[in-house]
DNA sequence: TGTGAAAGAGTGACTTG
DNA sequence: CAAGTCACTCTTTCACA
């Protein structure tokens, strides 16, 4: 599918602000409100936006303690099965399958420690991985939802 | 600041959906809909919630390739100082001082692999980073936005 | 917190370049 | 075909009980 930049620029606009009124986005990309709104709901339908969420601060709802934990597993192990695996623990915000030593590397955020060692330990009994190794994060420095600056094209 | 269990669901619905209506809202969790908002706008004042975010495919906006890099630092090199740094670079959609080996891990979103080597070079460059260990994303599996399933309390 | 009223936003049908 | 206009409905948001 196609965007163009006035597509882009709705879409940075909504990044920024998702409960900005089409009219407001029309104004500041010289369209009416119904042009803002077929645009979006095109960019939705086509899977570009994927939804609209709220940003919350994991510490006010409890969520204090992160860890990266990298899975070894084992050998004919899909990156579909890791995905569904991982999906099923509430903990995991974020999955990928790496290249270097490890296969997958898995971002957790739990309540405190104990709860983290909880969800690893049920990480850990999924029946592919063979080991893990687990870094725990000290402090959160920067965290952008989104996509990042979206604004800019590359 | 102290958050019941309304406000919880409240904010799980925001993060469903952070375009959804006061009153459909105050359907759910039995309010009407100004007492809602008043919810909403608390925890917006309190940095509960910190904002709206439409949440896009980064394919669809031409940023496909992905990277974690471990930063090793310079002695006497302070977490802020990291954070100002990484702040800076617009590929950086996620840094974090961590236990283990490395003093921090940065998560990078760039157009391309050129476009991943340019950003990890200008990252090389800052000051105190005396060297790093790159691990290039493959898939990813998961992404939550927000918080995770905040509709939990652990 | 709920109610009700005024202002504003969402959304469909229709028209125009 | 995509944008603009208009009309109607639903939301937001205020004051007050």
């Amino acid at each position: 599918m196609q965007i163009d930049a006035v597509d882009q620029r709705i879409i940075a606009l909504l990044v920024a602000d998702a409960r900005a009124s089409y009219a407001d986005i029309g104004t500041r990309v010289s369209l009416s409100a119904p042009a803002v709104k077929r645009r979006v709901d095109r960019l939705r339908a086509t899977g570009v936006i994927r939804g609209f969420t709220a940003v919350v601060d994991p510490a006010a709802v409890g969520w204090t303690t992160e860890a990266f934990v990298e899975l070894f597993c084992a050998g004919r192990t899909t990156p579909a099965q890791i995905g569904v695996a991982t999906r099923r623990h509430p903990e995991v915000v974020g999955a990928y399958t790496v290249s270097g030593e490890a296969d997958a590397l898995v971002h957790l955020r739990a309540a405190d420690i104990a709860h983290l060692e909880a969800a690893l330990e049920r990480l850990r009994g999924e029946s592919f991985v063979t080991s893990t190794r687990s870094t725990i994060v000290l402090s959160r420095l920067v965290e952008s939802p989104g996509v990042g600056p979206s604004s800019r094209t590359p």
